[in-house]
Order: C-alpha cells, then sequence, then structure tokens
DNA sequence: TTCTAGTCTGAATAGTTGTTCAGTTCTTCA
DNA sequence: TGAAGAACTGAACAACTATTCAGACTAGAA
C-alpha cells in the first residue's frame, strides 16, 4: 500500500464536508431551500459540483443533513434556555422565546427548513427534526401543567399549535416585514411569544410577566 | 363575416374553462400542488394539454386563479358563519371553527393553497388571498376586542398567529392522521379552536363554552 | 354543401437542474 | 523522484415539464 489517509487528509476531507454543508446554510438563508442547489452551492464552497457527489450520495442527503444540523442546534438552544429558568412556567416562556427569537432572526433558513417543500424528498428527515423541537416544547408544557400552572390538555396538539402560531406570525408571508428594527423586533418576538402562551392556558397577566422576563435573552441575542 | 359566437358556444367554451379548473382542484385535492401539472390537468379535463393554454396563458394564471377560487369559497364561508353569530366572541369563534373545518376536511388542497410552495410564481395571488382571511378574522378579533370581550392587542399579528396555529395543527406534517373517524376529528378541531380562541385572550372558561356552540356546523359539516 | 374563422390536438421544443464519469491533479510512500 | 491510489473537475447526460405551433377538426353563415 502506497497511499494511506493521513490525519492531515481526514482533516481537509472533514473540513470540505463541513464548507458544503456551511454553503448549504448559506444558501438556504439567502434564497430558502429552493437555492439550495448543487451548483451555486458547490461555486459556494469553492469545489466543483461533481466533488460535492464524493461528499454527499444525492442532494436529498445533503438537504436531510442541513436541516438536521439546523434543527440540533435549536434543540440544544431551547433546551439551554428553558433548563437554565427557575420554574416550569419560566422554563416554558424560556423555550418559547428561544424559538421565536431564532426564527425571527434567520426568517428565510427557518421557512426552508420547517416548511418549504424541496423537490427531493427529505419529509422523514424533516418530520424527525420537527418532532423532537416539538417534543421538546411538550415536554415543557407537560411540566407546567404538572405543576398547575396549565390547564390539563392535549400537550402533543398545544406544542404544535404553538410552533404554528409562533412560526405563521414571525416568518409566514404575513409576518411584519420591518424587523430590522431592534426595538420592533423584541416588540414582535413579545407578542408572539404572548400569544403562543396564552393558546396554552397561560393567564394572560401571568403571561405578560414570563415574557418580559424571558425576553432578555431576545433582547441579548437580538443586539449582537 | 361568416363565424359568430353563439351563445351555445360561449357556454362551452365557458364550460370547458370550469372543467379545467376544477381538474386542478382535484389534482391539487389528490397530491397537493405539485400534482398540478399542465398534462395531467388536461387528462383529468378531457382536453389536450395545449388547449389549457387556450384557457390560461400560463401554468401560474391558472394555479392563481385556483388559489383566488378556493380562497373565495372560504372567505364566503367564514363570513356567513360569523356572520350568523349572535355576538362578536360567538362571531369569532364561528369563523375560527369555519376555517378549522375547512382545512381538516381538504388537508391536502390546504396545505397546497397555504403553503406548499410551487415552481411559478403566485405568491401574489397567494397572498393576497391569505390577507384577506387574515383580515377577516383580524376584523372579527378587533369586534370582540371592542366589546370589551378580548384585551387590546396588536391584532393584525393576533390573526396570523391565530391561522398559524389552526394550519399547524391540523394540517401539518405533525397533524393528527387518524381524522377518518369523525368523533376523533370533531375533537381536534375543537381543540385546535379552542387553543387559537385561548391565544387571542378568551378566557378558558368562556372559550370552552364558545367552543361546544361553534362545534354545530362542525358536526354538520363533518357529518356530510 | 362549402367556405371561413375559431378551436383543438399532441408531438416537438426548450429550459432547468440533479447526476455521472473520463480525464486531470494531488497525496502518500518506497 | 516516481508509482499508485485517492480526490477533484466540469462538461456531458438524463429526466422532468412547461410551452409552442403546424396541422386537423368544428361550428356558423351563405
Amino acid at each position: 500500500m502506497v497511499y494511506r489517509r493521513t490525519h492531515q487528509v481526514v482533516k481537509r476531507l472533514a473540513a470540505r464536508r463541513s464548507a458544503i454543508l456551511a454553503a448549504a446554510r448559506d444558501a438556504a438563508s439567502d434564497g430558502g431551500m429552493a437555492a439550495v442547489q448543487i451548483a451555486p452551492v458547490a461555486v459556494r464552497a469553492n469545489v466543483a459540483a461533481g466533488t460535492v457527489y464524493r461528499y454527499f450520495p444525492s442532494k436529498a442527503d445533503l438537504i436531510s443533513e442541513l436541516i438536521a444540523e439546523v434543527s440540533r442546534d435549536e434543540l440544544a438552544a431551547i433546551r439551554r434556555a428553558a433548563d437554565a429558568a427557575p420554574g416550569p412556567s419560566s422554563a416554558l416562556a424560556a423555550a418559547v422565546t428561544t424559538v421565536a427569537v431564532h426564527v425571527v432572526s434567520h426568517r428565510k433558513l427557518a421557512w426552508g427548513i420547517l416548511a418549504e417543500p424541496v423537490d427531493v424528498d427529505v419529509n422523514a428527515t424533516r418530520l424527525a427534526s420537527r418532532r423532537e423541537i416539538a417534543g421538546e416544547i411538550e415536554a415543557r408544557i407537560v411540566a407546567a401543567v404538572r405543576a398547575g400552572h396549565l390547564p390539563a390538555q392535549d400537550t402533543a396538539l398545544a406544542a404544535t399549535a404553538l410552533l404554528g402560531a409562533l412560526h405563521e406570525s414571525l416568518v409566514g408571508p404575513l409576518a411584519p416585514d420591518n424587523l430590522d428594527d431592534p426595538a420592533k423586533l423584541r416588540d414582535v418576538v413579545q407578542t408572539a411569544t404572548l400569544l403562543a402562551l396564552r393558546a396554552v392556558g397561560v393567564m394572560d397577566a401571568r403571561a405578560r410577566g414570563l415574557v418580559v422576563q424571558a425576553a432578555l435573552p431576545a433582547k441579548m441575542l437580538a443586539g449582537a
């Protein structure tokens, strides 16, 4: 044997794979999933189109991995925020605020990950990712119900509806568009979070308090 | 002049146009917007592919008209239900229930109309239709706020979030799937409606009452 | 019946984009 | 340095579909 993968090569290959994924993510951030086409992604990653196929068997695999990666990040952020909260209601509010901040910060990407259909079959991956995030929200709702802060309810449906309300009001086509202004952005995030919390049965007055508390990280992220 | 359009011909042309639109609607109901392709639609309508282009300048126009037509029907149904209600809160509940019943009854079609991107540019039409429906819901929210039944709020965002919650929980990928059972279907519609009403600030207890009242037409439609 | 203009047909065309692969370049190691 | 294997390139290919258009067909008027 006259050729073996050295550590250096392994690192380069890994870096290239990451570069391709990052290029896909950039493309999706700019123009949604429709912009994740092999040729443009290859250009962004500084490789030839054929090279993409040395790292991903097909476009579907590339997009699946992109969705999984973004969702993994999202889930981790939600858990981090919720776990840092003092009680179940605050945890739910923190989780919801985190989702809200994330989706408004990367609207095109969020739209692509969440809803925008693609010509290839990535539904399984997308569904799994979505289920994980909904599951995390549902767990927080369950905790709040157990603590007696929320009425008993169909928590799965509630989690789904809650996410739907956030997504639609923040990244959907009817979402407000002048979100460059940080103050306006914070308002919109707070309002959407308030709506989401009320949907699952948080009392209006209490919800307002939770939102104000939870919005702190939102402000921080928005400023970053 | 040796040829003029007789009444008979005019009627035949109109009928054919309707047939093409109906075929498109059927295709969308079966397989979403992706299934609305010229050749299959032409087959369904019993015409040749080329004939479609004698009635619609392009696929985008066909789909735009399909969206407009479906939305028109939807809007009319919402208005009818809301106007028949005794007060602003009931009207809102009736409007929301109507939307819920419609989307669960035609999930693929609703998904196609609402969210599924198509390769052609129909965003303007889709946006306009969506705005109309959101506007109608918003008007009902405004009325309920004026009557003192709901807290003051950003009604535009509230209407959008409300629709998002409904759509996501009823036609989204995480929506429950065993909706063939009418009882289950009614439950889901009621639960989603309850969530939507609570989101805009209807008190839990009151919301439950409104939902039960408004669910009557839902049951009727589901049975039909 | 026959002429004419409108209507319909469906095979051919054209544009788009994922995928392949023969040839080239790079990396390792004797 | 050179041989061998791995990685990369990018033009060519393939599949899918919206759109066109020359010819066939139909309906109306004389």
